[in-house]
RNA sequence: GUGGGUGUGGCCUAGCGGUUAAGGCGCCAGGUUGUGGCCCUGGAGAGCGUGGGUUCAAAUCCCAUCACCCACCCCA
């Protein structure tokens, strides 16, 4: 066992699991192009403050899950925990709010929360997601949550639960959550432990809490559903309408909170079937007051993002996605010093034809080399020895084919290959 | 941060107090002259997570520690 090992949490993505990997980014990718996104690559850090002042500076993300460091200059950086702070951070420095409204961006990269490890949940994580910034209307949200519904779609994840819910605007939000801090209290001796604490801390996580679902102060909260402003209630009147009009099932969950201070009226997870623990596999919402924190105007925002290990996770579960590697087109196989010239020219060749070609192995024996070219499931070997070099020509071995080994000049090696299929 | 489980060559696993730690996969090389996939033979590769202890003797028992996994918490 060496002693250096990957960070804790953080994992080496092998050779192995690239076909499904690739897979999934590929699909995401596609999906966001079909909906006209772009893609936007922020840095990977941040100064702290970009999410100190968006996401809330004691959501559990910033307050204990967030790598922050001072760099030589003196600076107060950020390992970035999430994508979307970021994004409308570039979105305010960029001048984006003078494009054509709403601008449409799709990101893919890691993301890094000092969090104990786990099933699906990783120090340092994968997430694909979407922000549609400037466009405040129902049909934003209900943009998002199409191309992220179609992108499970798109996987095969088609067994996934929506669950969507309005957590209304801050004002709402705040006499919401007075209420439902004074509907509690008489019942806190009888709460588990973990929701005494949150009663404190953070009320709306109470409604999460598993121990306590059956409990009859929590059966009995009222639903914040009842205490949205009437434009919010409209709003999301017409988000769930046009989620209808889409054939999209869905559950209203007023339980539903997201981790992140900046979120406003619409928010929704996919989750799969009765799964606990870190099941989600992706969630979104509106942030209509996001830019605002970070030092804009005050602009709209919606968006998901999803994750990637543990979309993997569930496709694995479920045994979906591609098992076979790419396979390369040709291998080549060198005998002699003459050959061993040759094949390296043969091999450009081919590959300016656009052909997946790996090189020979050349101290190696022909039977080696051949071993070697079908364990990688190439369909040809190409074999080129002295003779061969001196002849101007190679001998072509179909591998995964059946057809007869061929001489063929130099020249029409591509061509050959072709024909063969 | 809390609780539980696990830790033997690259991977999977056997061994559970006593000779040079066993097998499968994979890897490398051979099975006559430049031809693979099956099969056969041989080889390399671990001293049993780490440290300490018990014992004449430990991978096998004890303690500690670390890592990984699972659950809580929280979330992707």
């Amino acid at each position: 066992m060496p002693d250096l090992r990957a960070p804790r949490g953080m994992h080496d993505l092998l050779p192995d699991d690239e076909p499904l990997w690739l897979h999934v980014r590929d699909t995401a990718e596609r999906v966001a192009r079909a909906f006209d996104y772009r893609l936007i690559q922020t840095p990977l850090v941040e100064d702290a403050g970009v999410f100190q002042r968006s996401a809330g500076g004691d959501s559990d993300i910033v307050a204990k899950e967030m790598y922050v460091f001072d760099d030589r200059g003196g600076d107060r950086l950020a390992l970035r925990p999430e994508g979307t702070a970021g994004v409308c951070r570039a979105y305010l420095e960029h001048g984006m709010a003078s494009r054509p409204q709403p601008v449409r961006l799709y990101y893919c990269g890691p993301f890094f929360r000092y969090d104990r490890p786990q099933a699906g949940r990783y120090r340092q994580l994968w997430q694909f997601g979407v922000e549609n910034i400037g466009d405040g209307s129902p049909a934003a949200d209900v943009e998002t949550i199409e191309l992220q519904h179609l992108l499970y779609q798109e996987l095969g994840l088609r067994d996934l639960a929506l669950r969507v819910n309005s957590i209304g605007t801050a004002e709402t939000r705040h006499r919401y959550v007075a209420t439902l801090t004074e509907h509690l209290r008489p019942h806190a001796a009888t709460l588990s432990p973990d929701s005494q604490r949150r009663l404190e801390s953070n009320v709306l996580r109470v409604l999460d809490s598993k121990e306590d679902a059956g409990h009859p102060a929590l059966v009995s909260a009222p639903s914040i559903l009842d205490f949205l402003a009437p434009a919010d209630v409209d709003h999301f009147t017409r988000v769930c309408a046009s989620l209808d009009a889409l054939g999209i099932s869905y559950a209203v969950d007023p339980r539903i909170v997201r981790g992140l201070d900046y979120y406003a009226r619409t928010v929704w997870e996919f989750e799969p079937p009765e799964a606990g623990g870190q099941s989600t596999v992706g969630g979104g919402g509106r942030y209509d007051g996001l830019i605002e924190m970070l030092g804009g105007p005050h602009t709209p925002g919606v968006g998901f993002a999803t994750g990637i290990e543990r979309i993997v996770l569930n496709l694995r579960e479920r045994g979906l996605g591609p098992a076979a590697p790419a396979a390369p087109d040709v291998a080549m196989i060198a005998l002699g010093e003459a050959g061993e010239a040759a094949a390296l020219s043969v091999a450009r060749a081919l590959r300016a034809a656009g052909l997946a070609v790996r090189g020979a192995t050349p101290g190696r024996s022909m039977r080696a080399q051949l071993r070697s070219a079908t364990s990688a499931g190439a369909r040809f070997a190409v074999i080129v020895g002295d003779a061969e070099a001196r002849d101007g020509v190679v001998q072509l071995k179909p591998l995964t084919v059946t057809a007869d080994q061929a001489t063929v000049a130099v020249g029409e090696v591509a061509e050959a290959i072709r024909s063969r299929g």
